[in-house]
RNA sequence: GCGGACGUGGCGGAAUUGGCAGACGCGCCAGAUUUAGGAUCUGGUGGCGACCCCGUGCAGGUUCAAGUCCUGUCGUCCGCACCA
């Protein structure tokens, strides 16, 4: 019988048209059955349309998703776009077209793309934060940490690109440069709207415990958030009632403070100008301090710089003794209290300080050789030079002198996190309106909720300002506005929030996408929440991730969501880099187009081949040839349809392997190891071969197995070779446990460790069975001749191994 | 510097609790088919002409048995980076 050539560019828009026709991927609400909300990163639609290394997270949870259904879930598979940015922004001012214009245009492209590929979203729940119906919900959830205190504003250094003239969070600077166009980053006072989420640094990071991300993940969050236990302690000031507060983790050491260095921005500086006698000097230092870039500040290696403040001196207050206080840029003002206690023994920082500028070096914890370098052993060290402190180890000493410290008022017991609040203004025109209006009598107040949301006006020119105001404070009859409270003259706020708002809640949305009353309605984010599987790439692992966490549980404290954790699971994928195994880039001419993929191969070979190609957290090269095989594969599973003989069940010789076969790819998908789950349905395709014929069942079964892969193809020839219905309404199959385990099966004989021949044996073979089959082998019983045995062992259904001598 | 991951054929990569290293795919070789090329099909393919033997970055160790465990060492990648 002839058959029809496989011609995915025909089946594969005819698949997506009956799908979408037929609305079979729309999540219902319907609460009878068990759900499932598997989630992928909403893209950001920029304007080179989508990258081959989208499609690998899509595809992964597509398969997660189409498994599920077909295991009887009601699936949420959404799709939306992170659409507020500056590329986008940045190519309206070059090409003088309006961002919502361009990103209309990047978005339509992005979901044709994504619908060739034939994922299983549900389309009906597509979200777009720059729709003022979507950021009315961002803006308003933002109301909401301003009413809590958790928004305020600040005078604050900001990172500032030169090039992009607009402030980045912390996150978003790069070692040095900016993250997005590699200018140059220096420090910019600026008034800056922040978000607390330092508040919910304990809770961020105690809830770690109760999901399940990947390790690599959850470590990176920790390390992020920072957290370290000391003490704060106080130093007085010598003839002064100032105090010097500090900030140390290692408390046990304050018999070796020898001087004390604080932040050239720290403000006793000013307040102990009369006292300085170098005052030219320290005023230079700093100066010269607050122009280097934070780049330049933080490299590391670097000599360490800094002055005396001469004339001032501080008292250890553990022994009365005088030492002198410097200045110097190696101490952050924005970490702990901006200045420290120097103990240059046991602090490598300290120690260099201290050797470049002579400074005294005194060793309290012994064990090392503090004229080589700062011992920082804390396991073994004992105590010395340190009075009460004398023969304790270091964790003793800490316990105790802590207590002392609070028992004389001098110190307490502190706990401090490197993460640090946000930085949540931008001062540009594509993000969403702050909603604030400021008022000269009653300072910064909200906008009433009723009249949100406060849209983008219509602007002719959307360039940021020389002064790096917002394009929005050239409009004055926007500015310009009443004051909701006491009707008087009033500005609105002109800084838009940065990309990370929208994403922080669009999880929450998807679950009730037009609602127009309530971000979404709480009996369906109780039946949807949390999230069950999330995947996405590592380098949003620490930015979006802990504020996407940060806001949920903003939001969880207020009673709007009913889970602490927006996501139980986390995971993530590798990158897809070029052929040449760099990084995909236009600079670097390694680009692969997906549409030309698919116009060449088809969606489902492209599919295959992101899933089979290597490890899916592992990065991978794209291989023109692997694709090319993975297309071949698809062929002949098409032709399989000129073997396929009737039988509803597996034949006897295939029985063992179908079942093998299930079990393999049923486990393999949930632990994401989709390369082996395709090689062993190639396996068992090859078996199909070698048998010369396909039972109905079988065939049905691989097709089951292989749709969520490749979901047209296996819906083609479902039809075709005329089962019931439609494949992905079919159930996922199960496997015979008993059937998995071979019978009999091949163990290998050793001789010393080497494999020197194989016996058929039954699984639980006794020894005696095992050893008389062993026995009745030529090769073994030649090579024993003339040797003494000295032992053996049998593991039933692994190996025989004889050793001798 | 700190934290994490990794190192296996010509290539991408497989290998439950330590138990036949190299599944699956690519490439390559031979044959079939074809006017030819391509495509397809069949067989082969870690090294060595063959046996022996040697083989999972390198050097040791534990074990009847090590890619897997332990010690040391080299290299690559990722994250953080003066956080007191």
């Amino acid at each position: 019988m002839k058959h029809k050539e496989y011609n995915p560019a025909e089946i594969e828009p005819k698949w997506q048209e009956i799908w979408e026709k037929k609305g079979i991927f729309k999540a219902s609400d319907d609460t009878g059955k068990p759900k499932y909300y598997a989630l992928i990163e909403f893209p950001y639609p920029s304007g080179d349309g989508i990258h081959v290394g989208h499609p690998r997270s899509y595809t992964a949870l597509d398969i997660i998703a189409r498994k599920r259904r077909m295991e009887g879930y009601n699936v949420l598979y959404p799709i939306g776009w992170d659409a507020f940015g500056l590329p986008t922004e940045n190519f309206a001012i070059k090409n003088k077209i309006h961002p919502r214009i361009v990103t209309a245009k990047n978005v339509a492209r992005f979901k044709s793309q994504l619908k060739s590929l034939g994922f299983s979203f549900d389309w009906s729940r597509e979200v777009n934060t720059t729709d003022p119906s979507y950021y009315k919900w961002t803006q308003w959830i933002f109301l909401k940490m301003f009413e809590k205190g958790l928004a305020y504003k600040a005078e604050m250094p900001i990172n500032w690109c030169t090039s992009c003239k607009v402030g980045l969070a912390n996150e978003e600077v790069v070692n040095g440069v900016c993250e997005r166009c590699g200018g140059e980053v220096i420090r910019k006072v600026k008034s800056q709207w922040m978000l607390k989420i330092t508040e919910y640094a304990e809770k961020l990071l105690n809830d770690l415990e109760i999901v399940d991300y990947i390790e690599k993940v959850k470590i990176q969050q920790k390390n992020w958030i920072g957290r370290s236990e000391g003490a704060e302690v106080s130093f007085e000031i010598d003839g002064t009632d100032k105090k010097l507060v500090v900030y140390t983790t290692r408390p046990d050491t304050l018999f070796g403070a020898t001087y004390m260095v604080i932040s050239p921005e720290h403000p006793l500086i000013d307040e102990m100008k009369d006292r300085i006698e170098n005052w030219s000097d320290v005023v230079e230092y700093r100066m010269l301090a607050m122009k280097k870039s934070d780049f330049e500040r933080t490299e590391i290696n670097k000599e360490k710089t800094g002055v005396p403040l001469k004339g001032i001196m501080a008292v250890n207050p553990v022994n009365g003794k005088k030492i002198p206080v410097w200045t110097s840029d190696y101490v952050l003002m924005s970490y702990g209290t901006g200045a420290i206690m120097a103990v240059p023994g046991h602090d490598t920082r300290d120690w260099e300080f201290a050797k470049k500028f002579g400074l005294d070096i005194i060793e309290v914890v012994a064990g090392g050789d503090i004229e080589k370098e700062a011992f920082t052993d804390i396991e073994t060290g004992v105590m010395v030079n340190s009075g009460f402190l004398n023969g304790l180890s270091v964790e003793e000493a800490k316990e105790k002198i802590i207590q002392w410290l609070e028992e004389k008022g001098l110190g307490r017991r502190k706990v401090n996190y490197k993460l640090r609040d946000w930085v949540f203004s931008r001062q540009r025109y594509w993000g969403e309106p702050i909603p604030l209006i400021h008022c000269e009598k009653c300072g910064w107040v909200p906008v009433p909720y009723d009249q949100l949301p406060v849209t983008l006006p219509e602007v002719e020119n959307y360039m940021p300002t020389d002064t790096g105001e917002s394009p929005l404070a050239n409009i004055t009859e926007w500015v310009e506005t009443e004051c909701p409270k006491c009707g008087g003259r009033g500005r609105r706020e002109t800084d838009t929030m940065p990309q990370w708002a929208g994403s922080s809640w669009y999880f929450l949305r998807y679950i009730d996408p037009h609602n127009d009353n309530e971000f979404a309605a709480i009996d369906k984010l109780k039946y949807w929440l949390p999230v069950d599987w999330y995947n996405g790439g590592m380098e949003h692992t620490t930015l979006h991730l802990l504020y996407s966490r940060f806001w949920h549980k903003f939001l969880y404290d207020c009673g709007y969501v009913p889970t602490p954790e927006p996501y139980q699971k986390r995971t993530s994928h590798g990158m897809i880099l070029g052929e040449n195994n760099e990084k995909m880039s236009k600079s670097r001419g390694n680009v692969i187009n997906p549409d030309d993929v698919v116009a060449e191969f088809g969606a489902d070979a492209f599919r295959v081949y992101e899933m089979f190609q290597g490890a899916f957290d592992q990065p991978i090269p794209w291989s023109q040839q692997g694709l090319r095989g993975c297309r071949r594969f698809l062929d002949r599973v098409w032709k399989l349809q000129e073997i396929l003989v009737p039988g509803e069940g597996y034949s006897e010789k295939l029985d063992n392997i179908m079942h093998k076969t299930i079990k393999k790819v049923s486990e393999d998908f949930e632990k994401m190891k989709f390369n082996t789950a395709v090689a062993a349905l190639m396996s068992l395709l090859n078996e199909f071969y070698a048998a010369g014929a396909v039972t109905r069942g079988e065939f049905a079964t691989f097709l089951v197995l292989l749709n969520p892969v490749a979901p047209h193809i296996t819906e083609e020839l479902w039809q075709i070779c005329g089962y019931e219905g439609m494949l992905h309404e079919q159930k996922w199959p199960a496997w015979d446990e008993t059937k998995v385990i071979d019978d009999e099966i091949e163990i290998a004989v050793q001789i010393n460790g080497k494999v020197k021949d194989v016996v058929r044996l039954s699984r639980e073979a006794t020894k005696e069975e095992a050893k008389a089959a062993v026995e009745a082998s030529e090769t073994i019983s030649k090579l024993l001749a003339g040797k003494t045995i000295v032992k053996e062992i049998y593991v039933p259904g692994r190996i025989y191994n004889i050793v001798v001598r």
